[in-house]
RNA sequence: UGGGGGAUAGUUUAGCGGUAAAACUCCCGGCUCUGACCCGGGCAUCCUUGGUUCGAAUCCAGGUCCCCCAGCCA
């Protein structure tokens, strides 16, 4: 039987259920209660983003495109007093790098001040709202404890007119910072501490970097937030697990104003990751106190430092896709990042030979004062990356990992006696080593069998081992940036301050390294991967002539771990 | 007896009453002109105690542990 006619007429079958956010949309999508899905993403400019915010980002703008909706680049931009445009362009350069477009969709919450105040007016005339001139410390003691109940502000039960009148005064710059705030008239005896009358509106005479001097109050984030999303008609507002106490305060704010739509906010469990701090707070304090270059330094978990890194994008979406949504508090392990890296490189990096640690080899059977050209090839699995050729003569350098004098029983490589293949070209035979006065290996003294050009001998004798090397006759010196986790242990801060788990040992410099030429033409940014080592991007401190290259991740090295399990 | 959430391998996640699945890590082995990649194999008292059921990770009841909330931050 030939099933000509059996392909379905709908469309591919949708992806359903890779989450329960996802799940939630399908449901809301079959049961007609959401006709076009619309997600946004909603940062506050005070920072720069980082791994978790690539998490948000993926979801809602992965949302949106799998299920033909859109998804905003919404500015959380309501307290002026901690935000810069810095950041907002960060923001967007970060979010347009990690492949999503907002298209028309680009937002801020200041754009809506001017009807977030009028609705504010809307809560007191329907006696929901009143202005409070309790200070600070007062209204906290009126808040109660988590236990006990709160107290009903003296203030709460003001006229109508009295409050609007406050309200306007407000914002009209009548009064200090702090003397007055809007709240919302709720329940003082909520368990939920933020249905006790929440603040909604604060004076702040601060510039704001989009409406200047233009106000002297601002709405709060609870204020803002749901309103904002109603206003751009969001269906599905996406945040993480500590806004689940602020839903019933969205709701309710949504069903007390004449807002013209109805958005719904779920929350997932937010990203951690071992080895590193994923919280503003920290990675602005790392920034402030200099512990790292700056937002951008290769070691931070920004999306501006994993770019620096060489990390590719599709790499953190791939990341992000196995990391999953869910409710449960969880750290992943930062070697799925590296895996994730390592997949998504392995594929497209180009190869290059570089020697991090340059250990002179001469052959002595070479015939001096002469160099040949050989090629190797771009990347072994793919023939269309095509070839280059590489300069091999007399004397080249090779890695030192890659010389024992008095080798362990499962060392393969280069020692007294040993024969290796030298990649894409001969095999070598150590046959002596120079010393230096300290007693160090300066040298190693070999012999090349010409009959294996290429790489084989002709007798099919094999070796165990294949070195990357480069010839001194051609070569390029650079500056090699090798890092490691920020801090020395998988959970920074759980014994107290995070900054005392600093790992010292996070930046390593290599300045000798030699590395082939074809690496003067290599793209800043873009990984390319040193054989046997890692893969690796050249920086933008490089000079001309004078490349610096940071590794992006290492390459697996089962060898050390033989190494390391021996040691013990 | 404040409110709200969460517990599945070392780590993330799937499973939605039919006898635990995937990725990462780790271990063993194979392949190899990268000790990479790739390919085999191994690694789970489903927090706990009871109950319902022919059958429970899934349903019910009671425990335990963990996380969030007392900003005029988001």
């Amino acid at each position: 039987m030939a099933p000509t006619e059996a392909a379905p007429l709908e469309a591919a079958p949708t992806e359903v259920g890779r989450d329960f956010i996802r799940d939630i949309v399908q449901a809301d999508l079959d049961a007609g209660r959401t006709q076009t899905v619309v997600t946004r993403f909603p940062p506050e400019p005070n920072g720069f983003l980082h791994l978790g915010h690539a998490k948000s980002i993926c979801l809602n703008f992965g949302i949106a495109s799998e299920f033909g909706g859109a998804c905003h680049l919404r500015f959380d931009d309501t307290n002026p007093t901690r935000e810069e445009q810095l950041f907002i362009d960060s923001i967007q350069r970060d979010v347009r790098w990690l492949g999503f477009d907002w298209g028309e969709h680009l937002h801020y919450a200041s754009d809506y001040f001017e009807q977030l105040y009028a609705w504010a007016e809307h809560l007191i005339r329907a006696g929901n709202a009143y202005v409070d001139d309790t200070p600070p410390e007062a209204m906290r003691a009126q808040r109660g404890t988590l236990t006990e109940p709160g107290q009903n502000s003296p203030f709460r039960y003001r006229s109508v007119d009295e409050n609007l009148d406050l309200f306007r005064r407000m914002r009209s710059g009548e009064f200090p910072n702090g003397a007055r705030v809007l709240r919302a008239k709720i329940d003082m005896a909520s368990g939920n501490m933020n249905l006790r009358d929440p603040v909604l509106y604060r004076i702040l005479h601060a510039h704001h970097p989009r409406t200047g001097d233009a106000w002297s109050i601002y709405p709060t984030y609870d204020f803002a937030h749901g309103q904002s999303d109603a206003i751009e008609h969001v269906t599905h507002s996406v945040c993480t697990l500590e806004f689940e106490d602020h839903r019933p305060l969205y709701d309710w704010l949504i069903e007390h104003l004449p807002v013209p739509s109805r958005p719904r906010q779920y929350e997932f469990a937010r990203l951690n990751v071992s080895y590193t701090v994923l919280s503003k707070r920290h990675l602005t304090r790392l920034v402030t106190d200099k512990h790292v270059t700056g937002w951008d330094d290769p070691r931070m978990p920004t999306i501006a430092g994993i770019r620096r890194r060489g990390v590719p994008a599709a790499a953190l979406r791939e990341f992000v896709g196995r990391v999953g949504v869910a409710r449960a508090y969880s750290t992943v392990d930062v070697a799925m990042l590296d895996s994730a890296i390592r997949d998504t490189l392995n594929p497209i990096a180009p190869r290059r030979m570089a020697v991090l640690r340059p250990l002179k080899l001469i052959i002595e059977n070479y015939p001096e004062g002469t160099t040949e050209t050989l090629e190797a090839r771009n990347h072994p699995d793919n023939p269309d990356a095509g070839v280059r050729s590489v300069t091999f003569g007399r004397e080249l350098y090779v890695e030192q990992d890659d010389f024992m004098e008095n080798p362990p029983k499962k060392f393969y490589r280069l020692s007294p006696g040993k024969e290796v293949r030298l990649r894409y070209g001969y095999f070598v035979t150590c046959r002596s080593v120079e010393k230096g006065p300290s007693g160090a290996v300066v040298a190693l003294r070999c012999t090349y069998d010409p009959a294996s050009k290429g790489g084989n001998a002709p007798d099919g004798r094999k070796v165990q081992a294949t070195l990357h090397w480069v010839a001194a006759a051609d070569t390029v010196p650079a500056e090699i940036r090798l890092y490691s986790h920020l801090f020395n242990r998988p959970d920074p801060g759980a014994d107290g301050d995070a900054l005392a788990d600093l790992n010292p040992d996070s930046l390593e410099v290599l300045s000798g390294c030699l590395v082939e030429p074809a690496l003067l033409d290599a793209p800043v940014g873009e990984a390319v991967q040193f054989e046997r080592t890692g893969y690796f991007a050249l920086d933008p401190d490089s000079q001309p002539g004078r490349p610096v290259f940071n590794r992006t991740v290492a390459l697996r090295d089962t060898w050390a771990k033989v190494q390391a399990g021996t040691n013990r």
